[in-house]
RNA sequence: GGCGACAUAGCCAAGUGGUAAGGCCGUGGAUUGCAAAUCCAUUAUCCCCCAGUUCGAAUCUGGGUGUCGCCUCCA
């Protein structure tokens, strides 16, 4: 089997292989830290770790860098808003995501560098692309020309002729423009008052938001990387700029693969900040388990648009309580079925997973299979209950449940049982009393207390079955 | 206006030439004093529309229609 991605340097499929055998270098466009993360966020953040976890089961080292842009418009202005500084404000919301995250349950990366780490870095690639001759100061300023570098628009696929076209007055030139030519970007840009600032060839300034993540791709990674992930919404200008900067310099690709999530949509529209049509982590970990989230993103194909509705969390947070059931056999019931601990893995169903996902990451074809195994289990966590047997093999079934529990673990989903049932105050034989004058009241016809008593029962976690012959069985949920 | 992606049951969604995975919801039956829980069974003659290629297409080609993304900060 060998795994396939969908590039969308190359708009296909094609054999995924590595520059380095057995090695991923893998690099993600995280988060500028100036608020708490949305769903948008959270689906690139585990999207990119669980594809991460795959390819480490697949065999593969996986160096994974995630940055935090750091310096930015948006933190000044946010700063300035709450009366801070920029960096109190930067690390307020990378502390909120590493939160977040892990809440989400969502791994970390090897390095999160940032923008304010980088400098030495930034500053040496726009001097080299200066040299070369794709960037040109302006007053302080310091722009990439983009018409120098022949290849600018090879990923996102589009002609600099068609845009300025198309764009039917949208990028007039702006008067006050420092660059030469529209399209051209900042590399560098120059202090303002009392902003933030750093000393450079081309006098005090900041680096533009394209650079850092040129610069920390070659310090961390090197000159070409395998993978390199982001949102879609980055492909253009972001990566296409990233692709401009390093490849001009290095004369190298800067990486083999560009892998793109798709958006999540809210009533037909992106989510994003400036539509303020979104929902952060925070808040909808208010409302739903972050195994639900997860499951909600990871049933659908990872380019794809998702919908965002309050309907397709709950049914998430369904589908994974099945799946949790699934999850939680080996724990209720293995020391009582006499598992033997041996960690057997059912190939059939790891090779039915793998061939499912190594078709560009299928997470809900691999889902099917997962899905298929948790149900099998818990009907027989079920019949168990009811009955005192179960149908499978003991030893078939523990397989399965090994099996489940590890491609759970590639796609991150881990389940506990829930601690806090045991606060219900009433030892067993206590229920076993009640149950007995229930059954008493039931055999007198007095289906009011009866009733009330499997109420009373039942608020405090205690499910009563009843089966054929009079026999009340009961469980703590 | 340019570039790109997508369109499969009530909802979500896989499937890329050989006759429709999976999840959620629902339905019928068993069981029950009634429930709950559980078990068993069941839910698309058809994959946006039209034309074509083929022995055969949801899957390929052409043309429509619709939705979304990017072209400005953006995950």
């Amino acid at each position: 089997m060998t795994l396939t991605v969908y590039n969308t340097l190359t708009r296909n499929k094609s054999a995924f292989q590595t520059i380095e055998e057995h090695k991923v270098r893998m690099y993600c466009c995280g988060i500028t830290v100036y608020d708490y993360c949305h769903l948008g966020h959270a689906r690139t953040c585990l999207v990119w770790d669980v594809v991460r976890r795959y390819l480490q089961w697949s065999g593969y080292e996986v160096k994974y860098i995630q940055n935090f842009t750091d310096i930015d418009d948006k933190i000044l202005k946010r700063a300035s808003q709450e009366g801070t500084s920029m960096e109190a404000v930067s690390e307020k919301y990378i502390a909120a995501y590493f939160e977040d995250m892990e809440r989400l349950g969502v791994g970390q990366a090897d390095a999160y560098p940032r923008a304010t780490h980088t400098l030495d870095g930034i500053k040496r690639l726009v001097a080299e692309l200066e040299q070369k001759g794709f960037a040109y100061p302006a007053e302080g300023d310091v722009y990439y020309a983009v018409r120098k570098f022949p290849d600018y628009g090879k990923l996102s696929g589009r002609k600099l002729e068609d845009m300025q076209a198309g764009a039917s007055g949208r990028v007039d030139q702006d008067p006050d423009s420092k660059k030469q030519y529209p399209f051209d970007f900042a590399l560098w840009k120059a202090a303002k008052e009392d902003e933030p600032a750093w000393e450079s060839p081309w006098g005090n300034g900041r680096p533009g938001w394209h650079i850092e993540c040129s610069a920390m791709v070659r310090e961390r990674l090197g000159e070409t990387i395998d993978i390199h992930v982001g949102g879609g919404d980055l492909t253009f200008p972001h990566h296409e700029n990233e692709i401009a900067q390093s490849e001009a310099v290095t004369g190298k690709p800067l990486a083999n693969y560009w892998l793109h999530n798709g958006m999540i949509i809210v009533e037909g529209k992106k989510m994003s900040k400036s539509l303020g049509n979104f929902i952060t982590i925070r808040e909808l970990l208010d409302k739903y388990e972050p195994m639900a989230v997860r499951l909600f993103i990871l049933q659908a194909q990872y380019r794809k648009p998702v919908d965002f509705t309050d309907e397709a969390l709950s049914t998430a947070t369904n589908s994974w309580s099945t799946l949790k059931e699934g999850l939680l056999f080996g724990d209720q019931y293995g020391e009582q079925l006499g598992f033997s601990g041996t960690n057997l893995l059912d190939q059939e169903l790891v090779n039915r997973f793998k061939s499912a996902v190594d078709d560009d990451f299928n997470f809900a074809g691999g889902l099917a299979v997962l899905f298929e195994i948790a149900k099998n289990l818990s009907k027989e966590g079920h019949i168990l209950i009811h009955e005192g047997i179960i149908k499978t093999d003991v030893q078939e079934l523990e397989q399965q449940w090994q099996t489940l529990t590890q491609l759970a673990t590639v796609l991150g989903f881990t389940a506990s049982i829930d601690k806090d049932n045991s606060n219900t105050g009433l030892s067993d034989s206590e229920i076993d009393t009640l149950v007995q004058q229930r059954n008493e009241a039931r055999s007198n016809k007095d289906y009011a207390q009866s009733d009330r008593l499997r109420d009373q029962l039942q608020s405090q976690g205690i499910t009563l079955i009843d089966k054929p012959g009079g026999i009340t069985i009961w469980n703590r949920d």
